[in-house]
DNA sequence: ACGCTTCCCTAACAAGTGTTTGGTAGGTTA
DNA sequence: TAACCTACCAAACACTTGTTAGGGAAGCGT
């Protein structure tokens, strides 16, 4: 007797995408673990026992969310890497697509925050680990090359610095609010200018 | 009938102490509402019960360890702030001392960037809102000083320059360890020469 | 020897958890 | 009309959760 067939893999996407969209925002608001399925079903208008029709646990809804969001950035990321820009418009470029990134996907960005470090440790969400390597390989190269062609400074410590650029960048999911005062473009501006040359003036 | 008297008020906060590091890391390592009473029993050496002789709930534990923190971080903040120092050396002082506080409560500043957001809410937690808004006070105060006296930029959106300072020091917290290669004030170091000139090299 | 305090254990509790099972109203297809 | 699929509900399940009540062993003062 085969196994009740469930839409999750094949059928029309439409009810999915806004069930975990209303998930993600549940999450990201109360956190995974303090957010019951019975909290979910409540912001959708149904009962904890229907989200199972969707999906077959609350687990593999935090793992689509993830994966999608994931997906989405790599994209973005990707088509900023392979453009072969100098060091300098590359890192222009990655952390306004950060900024977009986040516009678009608040929600997700936030839980991956307070999130993923406890998720890497099982294997299910090994996918966490391997896009934090490429992560880390995509912005510390760029920052190499940066230091290389003698436009970034060479006597700060390359880790610290990569962890400070990304750290900065992706905190701001946790206050950023889409429809604020300022465009995702226009934050990344004003955090490039921060970045690159300080908030010190210069003599 | 009196209720048995407990010894959180009165005691000797020996052991007590020793309990509140050990769930501090508990909760900071795997999240408050994902770590259970018998996990930070089981990593005292005791059971889930014996907990309830020293405290009297599991949310109490979390309310002393962050007040413990809030309460030795302002103690060095408020130092610093009297010393009336010039913006930048004020701006100096408050990196260092901060990085310091991470060195030294790493736990408890790893919980309270995870909790703080959702537990604000509640009214047992509203001496973090208060602690928020002197925060708040002193760095923006500090950065609009250093404005006036042409020693920042006027160029930036200030309240976006405060969470950049903010955030890029704080969240420090999730991968700082202790007895790592950096000392905190090395870190401090580094870190103030980036916020304040830049990663980009200077024409 | 006695009482008292400190600190922990054993055993259970009620509430809340994620999940499953069977059912059903409404629409679509044959 | 009959068969079927979609999307949900109603009710329960086994388990985990924070917490409590009663007890007991060890140490100390008297």
């Amino acid at each position: 007797m085969p196994t009740k067939k469930k839409p999750q893999v094949t059928a029309a996407p439409a009810r999915r995408r806004e069930l975990l969209d209303t998930a993600a925002e549940v999450f990201a608001e109360q956190g995974y673990n303090a957010t019951t399925v019975r909290k979910i079903a409540d912001h959708a208008g149904m009962l904890a026992g229907s989200l199972y029709y969707h999906f077959d646990s609350k687990e593999s809804m935090l793992e689509e969310i993830l994966r999608t969001f994931l997906d989405e950035l790599w994209a973005g990321y990707d088509t900023v890497l392979d453009a072969e820009l100098d060091p300098r418009e590359t890192l222009e470029a990655l952390v306004t697509e950060s900024f977009r990134e986040i516009d678009r996907h608040r929600a997700a960005v936030a839980i991956y925050q307070k999130e993923s470090k406890q998720l890497v440790a099982q294997e299910r969400f090994g996918f966490l680990a391997e896009s934090q390597r490429r992560f880390e390989k995509a912005w510390l190269s760029t920052l190499e090359r940066g230091v290389a062609a003698r436009v970034f400074r060479a006597d700060l410590d390359m880790r610290l610095t990569y962890r400070f650029v990304r750290d900065t960048v992706w905190v701001a999911a946790s206050w950023y609010r889409p429809g604020g005062q300022h465009s995702p473009e226009e934050i990344a501006r004003q955090y490039l200018s921060m970045v690159l040359d300080g908030i010190a003036v210069r003599e």
